[in-house]
DNA sequence: TCATCCAGTTAACAACTGTTCTCTGGAATT
DNA sequence: AATTCCAGAGAACAGTTGTTAACTGGATGA
């Protein structure tokens, strides 16, 4: 059942996603711990105070960019690494394009503070990262390749995975940062080329992965 | 010919390695973009105004520091990566474990300012990660394993590598900042848990490599 | 020995920061 | 209709920031 929310309560998640919306534009060149809170409310046209209404900091507000970044991702990811066969990596490969394009602000923040100097939002990032490896680890498990593999193993190949992934994405956000307004295609035809040694990467772990038990 | 510098010139470069020193301290607990210019000054001992007599700015002093961190570390990568045989995975990440454990601030730097908020570090440090991966290439062309594969296929072998071990690095990481004075018995064992780990990911990513010409 | 150089100092600038306390006006509750 | 609640405003706080200009005094080179 979903319930209405009264006036009062919708136009506070409003204000909070406004508050969301401006840190992530004004993280777009410079990290977290150099984000300054009155910055942000005049970024939203609001009084520096009305921030603590939402935060307890900026590192609280960071910690919830995590939550806006990856929560959604999960089910995403999982139904891209069930696909079965060699059509698996093609799909992921092109999920995290079409994500960095469509989301490149959420992609380089999380990039940025995995190891920025927020150690809360660290931790939030660890975790999510966490999640994602546990469920591409019960995926692989259900291919046929899995077999006589033990759980140690198939979560140390589901991190290897995830971590390539990350470094894909952050590739493809680099080839939109040299984007030039002028002639957008040397840039298109950059991304076909971290497409391509991305999709061979993660065909050489799938590679040995096949003879993990020789 | 070593020329043995002035009383000045020495004095001078003694202040500077005190600036770096003092800011790679700073960067433990925040990133680059939030270093302010007179924290700094404050923890060398010295006037704000001399900071100026040797950098630019923070960015510029950052851009310092990746190649300090980074500079001196391609020959013992060369020579590792140089060890032939089921020998050369073992060392590389003894080598990393090791070097994690002498410099933590450095390699930290490394890995927070890769994807900070500062364009010029960023760029400083994607140029001597890329220098890592084309010596890592002709040396791993050197193997007779590298019979029949192209150039292309060696680059993305060598990147492939190259990050994981940037993510083997920050794994160790993490192990230190979980140190317990109390007892560091567990933190060490946590350490071993990476080792293995990583030695099996850099063993998997072999057995693609034996098989990518199948 | 004397003039030049230059790493580091001192003082001052306007602008900015996070946080506190008090207040207001409209929504929510009774 | 009367009361409570609470998101946001306003003002003030002591402290911080980067950058400028003009200086000092010891090393340097003629």
């Amino acid at each position: 059942m979903s319930h209405t929310l009264g006036i009062r309560q919708a136009q506070k998640q409003k204000t909070r996603q406004a508050f969301l919306d401006a840190a992530l534009t004004l993280l777009e060149e410079q990290s977290l711990s150099s984000l300054g809170l009155r910055e942000v409310t005049r970024a939203v046209g609001v009084a520096p105070t009305a921030f603590y209404r939402h935060f307890r900091s900026t590192a609280d507000l960071g910690v919830a960019l995590v939550d806006e970044a990856l929560g959604s991702l999960h089910p995403m990811v999982r139904t891209t690494v069930a696909t079965p066969g060699a059509e698996r990596i093609t799909r992921a490969v092109r999920l995290i394009a079409d994500h960095v394009a469509a989301h490149p602000a959420h992609v380089r923040f999380i990039a940025r503070e995995r190891h920025g100097g927020v150690q809360p939002v660290r931790k939030a990032i660890r975790d999510q990262l966490a999640r994602f490896a546990e469920e591409v680890k019960t995926e692989l498990a259900k291919d046929p390749e899995a077999e006589g593999w033990n759980d140690d193993d198939l979560l140390m190949l589901a991190h290897l995975y995830v971590d390539q992934m990350l470094i894909t994405a952050s590739l493809f956000l680099e080839t939109l940062e040299n984007e030039n307004p002028e002639s957008p295609e040397p840039s298109e035809t950059e991304r076909e080329r971290v497409a391509r040694i991305a999709t061979r990467q993660m065909r050489l772990i799938s590679l040995g992965r096949q003879h993990w038990l020789d």
